[in-house]
DNA sequence: GGGGATAGGGCATACGTATACGCATACTAT
DNA sequence: ATAGTATGCGTATACGTATGCCCTATCCCC
């Protein structure tokens, strides 16, 4: 076995021995109209036998092109190093697959908002595209995004769909699922419906969430009530803190509506410890259907996204702006998974 | 605000501003010491000015380095898109967080064992070495690991740490702790102990832990007993399975060590079926300590893996091999952290 | 049979950086 | 003073691929 049998074939070893020039290997394993079908096959036999495989930094540095995107999570300025958000995650995994089908790489990295990441990727020709990911507060980084837009900086970000919006951004239909989940638990009987989660406008997500909510009441002639929405973050331990405080403060409710999973999870253990029987005392509406909400007690009503379509369309929509094509819709829909804890 | 402020600077451009040829500005960024430092200085301000970077394909093209490595996730073949093993999502946190420390990019990947991943990544010079992740069943990829090695592709893989393994192992060190679970539910007061896990050769690292509990016991000279043995893969519903199973075999135990957490809290999931109380009938212990295991109820003792440890050896092993060091020592101690389910 | 069109492929070169060498200048040692 | 040694930098070139341009051989049609 040899241990290196003569470093690595160069596209020149594989034109010697199939008796044409460099460029002709080039154009026959990239596809070229231009190569006959004949000459074409014999290099890629060739290619084949001398496990011949282009070299993406020259193949990148001619093409300007580099066939690869980077993916940026965002943590919040506090979170633990373990506490990635499941969403995200599952996510990550559909981001992934899509970019191996499209046979597009994928750089991926934890950042501080306050680093410079156009820099370290689009800027060094490492990457032809972002992707922002992060429950992040955007607000704070318009300057930063709107300078990405006029340095020509291709990137798409995940959140809340809105006209003005800097950039390009791909979101659920936050403000429909914030509905759907409304009606929802006015359909199965409730009428004072409590939302976990932060509603103001530096998380547009959430906003959205809770505006559905509000919007359904409306239609059904019921006024929202400011006492019930109360602040919460996105993991177990906010839900926990916020539900507590909701009952502490002796409002009455018969149902919450958790702008995410983990929120859900951790009212619902504050629940249980104050005596509420969910969903006989109190019902309950999730968000994200991480895997935990099925094995949840009891297991957690809750508003899909659509995982997979939000990794497809970020990726396309990131590509339709690098090749400059028409770029897709950019919201998505989402699907009520109706489960014991809203008591339907 | 510049549309395109005339395409990306180069060296050259840097070079001209500071009236010095390219290549020094070149020595200059990488801080060569042929440098002077009033000239490395100018240098450094012209770029900053110009926010210039190095062009990282012309870079990895001309070094033969491309300053990434390849992180690569194997699944099952029958896994589910969303199943990704929550252990190495944590991992992943810790390797993203070394990579970045180091100034190294990381190109992630979800694959099929039979894809050909070291042409994708190292042999078409876009990574310099690989991380191989999956609690797979590496016996079958022996020939693959073996021409790998041949080639001279570096790679790191996580996993029992063995002395006859192909290639370099970085792993916890899976015997001793499972002969920390079974001292501490001896120490408890248990005695017949179950094992929920594969524990055949194409499981190491369960196998591992699994025969740490029987070292546990021996050393109390207690024979462990193959009917307490009973196999379960990584998830929750196999951990559910394999608990059903071992209740309806009617074998007698007192405790449990499960080989994941998850499988840990579907075993739980069928004891409170059944009518058994955790720790009261059973004590349980898991494996991964994984955000959900503190959340569990009763919350989950089990054995802690140093992630970040974890992810910077992977990371500083393989580099090691890369750069032709001396590799670190390999096998990382794990830690037991109590907690209710094992009524201690 | 001549003029165009087309297919197939070679030639030259550019992408932007890193590095082996060589050459001056300045500084040390004898 | 003179050989010897750093120091600091320029010259030339290589890394491996993709692409614009040009050339030849067909082929077709009127």
């Amino acid at each position: 076995m040899g241990r290196k049998p003569s470093s690595k074939p160069t596209s020149f070893d594989i034109a010697y021995r199939a008796g044409v020039s460099q460029p002709t290997v080039s154009r026959a394993l990239r596809g070229s109209k231009s190569v006959s079908l004949a000459t074409r096959q014999r290099i890629e036999a060739i290619a084949r036998e001398l496990n011949y495989t282009v070299d993406k930094n020259a193949s990148s540095l001619r093409s300007q092109r580099a066939n690869t995107i980077a993916l940026l999570f965002f943590e919040e300025p506090g979170a633990e190093e373990s506490t990635i958000n499941p969403f995200f995650l599952a996510m990550l995994g559909a981001i992934t697959r899509q970019c191996a089908n499209r046979g597009i790489d994928l750089l991926i990295s934890f950042q501080k908002m306050e680093d410079d990441w156009h820099v370290r990727y689009q800027d060094s020709h490492r990457a032809d595209g972002l992707i922002l990911l992060g429950y992040g507060d955007y607000t704070l980084y318009e300057q930063r995004l709107t300078g990405l837009v006029g340095q020509g900086t291709h990137f798409v970000r995940w959140g809340s769909v809105r006209d003005d919006n800097i950039g390009v951004t791909v979101g659920s239909d936050n403000l429909g699922a914030g509905r759907l989940a409304g009606q929802h638990l006015l359909d199965v009987g409730r009428r004072q419906i409590a939302f976990l989660g932060q509603a103001d406008e530096h998380y547009p997500e959430f906003a959205d969430r809770y505006n559905g909510l509000c919007a359904a009441l409306g239609e059904r002639g019921i006024a929202a009530d400011p006492a019930l929405q109360v602040n919460a973050y996105t993991n177990e331990e906010d839900g926990y803190r916020a539900a507590r405080q909701l009952l502490q403060s002796g409002a009455v409710f018969d149902a919450i509506f958790a702008a995410s999973d983990l929120i859900a999870i951790g009212a619902i253990r504050a629940l249980g410890e104050a005596g509420r029987a969910v969903p006989g005392d109190v019902a309950v509406v999730g968000f994200d259907d991480i895997p935990a909400a099925g094995h949840a007690s009891p297991p957690l009503t809750t508003v899909m996204q659509d995982l997979k379509r939000a990794g497809d369309l970020l990726v396309e929509t990131l590509l339709a702006q690098v090749e400059d094509r028409d770029q897709p819709e950019q919201t998505i829909p989402t699907r009520l998974i109706v489960r014991k804890s809203s008591g339907a």
